[in-house]
Parts: structure tokens; C-alpha cells; sequence
DNA sequence: GTCTATACACAGATAGAC
DNA sequence: GTCTATCTGTGTATAGAC
């Protein structure tokens, strides 16, 4: 409704001597991988941060809303390789699905990561996991679709198949560390073989 | 110091009202599923077990003793697959390693579900990382070896292929569920076909 | 926007009666 | 072997000064 555009979504960003928002909840997020969120107590995020309890509640009402915010980006980043997956056959568009949602996971690592370890504790947990069981559900849909045109094989569950596929996909969070470079994509590249091709040396 | 050799380990189990340790453990493995190892207190593990703190304090010296015992189980069981790795090729003895994780995964769901979500907060806890770690360690050497006589493809690192492979069979803890039946064996064939040959329809 | 001080609940663990 | 009562530390979150 203003006349002059703004250069994105953040309000002026002025905070000099501190922290914004974004900063501090990458911070937040690193502190809850290597401890677990439970584990981690507001007192040490705030030592983390070099800043007391009462600054950090300055700036997040509390600790949930962190862990909110987080697993949001997470699954936004998700839902986002879902909405432009084109490709003409269910089978191109099931490979756009696993090579992007490589691509978000190392992009958004550490958001990812922590997005994978909520077990339903809370509210806040419960409709992250319900998302993602959306995501799902999505993804299931496209590997029936890929067996019913006769590009995926059809003696596997399409469910369990998925939950195989994103199992693999998923467990990149445990080991893969940016290392500079296009990592990102190659390892997108491996994935795909691996998980269409199977591991067998089909020269054998 | 008897002259009488006791049957086994066990004392006597003479509890009749209350509970012994395995069984205790058996729940509280159960509500560290649940709940997460952290934010499960002892007094709602007392809850759940019908006892009070003091009663459980009684069998177990502290709630970490609950973790490292459930661990352990978990471990040994992993262990044990590699112990009787039998097979002539590095192919069929990756295959026997993969198969058993599978049995074992399934058998001991619980305890390996814990294992798995450890991530190194304690002592106990990074004791069993390493443990975990020498396990992955001896599995890729099996991937290596398959690869150097051409059974296993070889434009894949190793260590690479064992974390996308294990990757793919641990997650199955986040979805399977016994039902009764051969469950196991069952998934473990499904699993190798996944990993070995891919998803991709090979008659297409 | 940051601080110190503090409220209040609950954590893990223990004492000691029965 | 189980209980109630309690110790001591730490948890999340807030008050109010600067």
C-alpha cells in the first residue's frame, strides 16, 4: 500500500550493538543440534549469544517460539520443492522432488536438522510433524503414480518406498558438512543414482 | 564364595509385587521413546512404572543407568551381526550385514530406537557414538571390499554409499511397527532389493 | 535493548520410616 | 522394596532499573 517498494520483507533492520532476529535464531538453532533442544536451557542459549536471559526474551517471547520459527523454515523450504515440481511424467517429477529436497536440506542444514529430531513433545512440535506428514503423503502419491505409469517398480508398498527413499534422503543431515564448492547438487546427483539405481554394479 | 553355582547373573528374582530390571527397563526405554531421553523426568518415569522416585532408585542408580543399560542392548545386538558375517564374497557378506541390522532393528526396535537418537550430550552417550562409529567403520570396509571386486559400483565413495545405505535402514524406525508374523525378514528382503537394485522398474 | 535480581516450579537424587 | 518428605540445583520466565 506504499507507494515506494521496500527492498524485501525486514522492517529496517537497525539493531547495531545486538542481534536481529535472523542471527540470533541461526545461533539458537546451531546451540539446540549440538545439545538437543530439550538439553538446552535458555541460560546457556543467552551465553551462546553473549547476552543475558532478559535480552534474549527481549527478542523471542520464549524458548518455543525459537524452536517455532525454526522448524517453519524447514518446512516452507519443503513444500517449496513440492509446488514447482514440473516435469511431464510422475517419474521426472519424483526426481525433481528428491534432488531439490537434497538441495533444501543442505541449504537449510541445520533448520533440517532439527526439523528431523521433533518427536510431537509439544503443540508446537505436533503440527510440524503434521506437516510433514502432508509432505508425505504428497510424495507417496507421486511414486504410485510413477508405478502405475511403469517407471518405478511395483512390487514395493508406494508408502514404504517413500519412507525408504526420504530415509535416505534424510539421513544426509547426519554426516553431509558444507565443504564450499556445489556440494549441494552432486550429492543431489549421488542420491538420485543410488536411490533409482540401487548400489549393485550394474556392469556385472 | 558359594558352593552353589547360581543359575545365571541374576541374583534370585525373588520380586514378586514389583518389577525386575529388565522389565522396568523395557517401560522406560519405552517413555524415553515417547517423551525424549531429556524431557522425560524420573518422576514420570515413576508414574508410568506404578512406583514411586525411591522405589525406582532402588533397582537403577540413576536415570542415565537406564540409558547406558538400553544402549548396551541395542549395540550388542549390531555387534553381533558383524560377529557372524559369514559368506565367501564382500558382496554376500555386506548382504548378511544389511539383512541382520535389518532382524536385529526390528527385534530390538526400541533400544535401537533410542541408540539412534543419541547424539553425544554425556559420557554415556558419547561412548556409544564411538561404538556406533567403529560399527560404521568395519561396514565400509565390507562396501570397499565389494567394490574391489566389482560387486558393488565404484563411482561411489565408500563411506559415502554405507551412511546412504544405513541411512535407509535405520529410519526404518520412524515408521515400522510389529504386526505380527515374519515382519522382519519380510523388510529386510525389501530393504535389500531397494539398496541393491534401486527403485527404478528394471523391465522398463 | 540490555542488565541484575528474583519468582516459582520442577529437576534428579537421598533420608529414613515401615 | 516401597513409601513420604525433603535437599539442592536448575529450569523458564518476569520485574524493574538504566
Amino acid at each position: 500500500m506504499d507507494a515506494v517498494p521496500a527492498p524485501d520483507q525486514t522492517p529496517v533492520r537497525r539493531g547495531r550493538p545486538g542481534y536481529d532476529r535472523d542471527r540470533m535464531l541461526e545461533i539458537a538453532v546451531q546451540v539446540f543440534i549440538e545439545q538437543g533442544y530439550d538439553a538446552t536451557s535458555v541460560a546457556s542459549l543467552a551465553e551462546r549469544l553473549g547476552l543475558s536471559k532478559s535480552a534474549l526474551y527481549h527478542h523471542f517471547s520464549s524458548k518455543e517460539e525459537l524452536l517455532e520459527v525454526a522448524l517453519d523454515e524447514a518446512l516452507g523450504g519443503l513444500e517449496g520443492v513440492l509446488a514447482d515440481a514440473g516435469g511431464r511424467s510422475a517419474r521426472e517429477r519424483l526426481e525433481h522432488v528428491l534432488h531439490g529436497a537434497v538441495l533444501v536440506l543442505v541449504d537449510k542444514l541445520a533448520y533440517v536438522t532439527l526439523l528431523l529430531r521433533v518427536r510431537g513433545n509439544s503443540e508446537v512440535e505436533r503440527a510440524a510433524l503434521e506437516r510433514r506428514r502432508a509432505f508425505d503423503r504428497r510424495v507417496t502419491a507421486l511414486v504410485r503414480a510413477a508405478q502405475d505409469e511403469g517407471t518405478v517398480r511395483s512390487d514395493i508398498d508406494p508408502s514404504v518406498a517413500t519412507r525408504l527413499l526420504f530415509g535416505m534422503v534424510n539421513s544426509i543431515v547426519e554426516w553431509y558438512r558444507p565443504s564450499g564448492g556445489e556440494g549441494g547438487a552432486d550429492l543431489a546427483r549421488v542420491v538420485l543414482a543410488v536411490a533409482l539405481g540401487g548400489l549393485a554394479d550394474e556392469t556385472g
